[in-house]
DNA sequence: CAAACTGTATATATTGCGTATGTACAATAG
DNA sequence: CTATTGTACATACGCAATATATACAGTTTG
């Protein structure tokens, strides 16, 4: 498993390792039971506080992606690729809601909308493919 | 000029005011010129402190949708709907792009996820036409 | 002019979050 | 037993958001 933290960025370093290690798994890179470093591990690896990184996996394990096992470590929960995309689609739907709400109440329409929609993805999709 | 604030929110006041201030805006609910509430009779009647009602202010003189008097007040700026649109686009764009690119990397399609864009919209005009 | 309103500037206090440190305890692997 | 794992707790520091109070500067109104 590969991460990239930075603190030039204004995101928790907390967020960015639940951020990224939440994409591994939905996106089936990480399979189930694979097993993850020990937050020791990871903090001497990422030279990042040990809480930090207990933090991170606190909140994988409240969102039920991973489990643990005292003495043995962190492991990627058992869930099927249905459950993985009804996942991201619940996330999407939250962190979408406020934002299209204010744009509707700031005059945009649903063509408008979609237009500034495909065009993120658009330019996104092009990176991926670089 | 009406506004809903509520201390229930996880949402700062400063930040609702800016938030329905600016839908006001550029929404074309209060045209160019028209002469804002001052941030003590703002503060009085919403019962905040003034300062909360100046830094909302500070904010909205940034973003120029508004421009202020010493001595007179604070007063909608001047533009035009094709700049308001531009604006309520940008601003939109800024706060998708983050939310779109982490649905991506969770290993959504294109598809799922205007379906979820569609889907809050959906919801969201029934909410007004009720 | 004088009073009552405007916006502006500054100093200060409080709160909460992110982050970090240290210590101790519990379970597993070798 | 020893080393490693996860878990729990108390503590502390820095920083940004938030709020309060006070004083200063320009405009309107009587």
């Amino acid at each position: 498993m590969i991460l990239h933290l930075t603190d030039l960025s204004d995101e928790p370093l907390q967020s960015q390792i639940v951020r990224q290690v939440r994409a591994n798994i939905l996106a089936g890179d990480l399979a189930p039971g694979y097993n993850l470093p020990s937050i020791r591990a990871l903090a001497r690896e990422q030279k990042v506080s040990v809480i930090t990184v207990q933090r991170a996996y606190e909140t994988l394990l409240r969102q039920e992606l991973i489990h643990s096992r005292r003495g043995k470590g962190f492991f990627v929960s058992t869930i099927s690729n249905e459950q993985k995309r009804d996942i991201a689609r619940q996330h999407l739907f939250a962190s979408l809601q406020k934002p299209l709400l204010a744009a509707l109440s700031e005059g945009l329409s649903e063509e408008n909308v979609l237009a500034v929609v495909r065009e993120i993805i658009k330019s996104e999709t092009r990176k991926a493919e670089a």
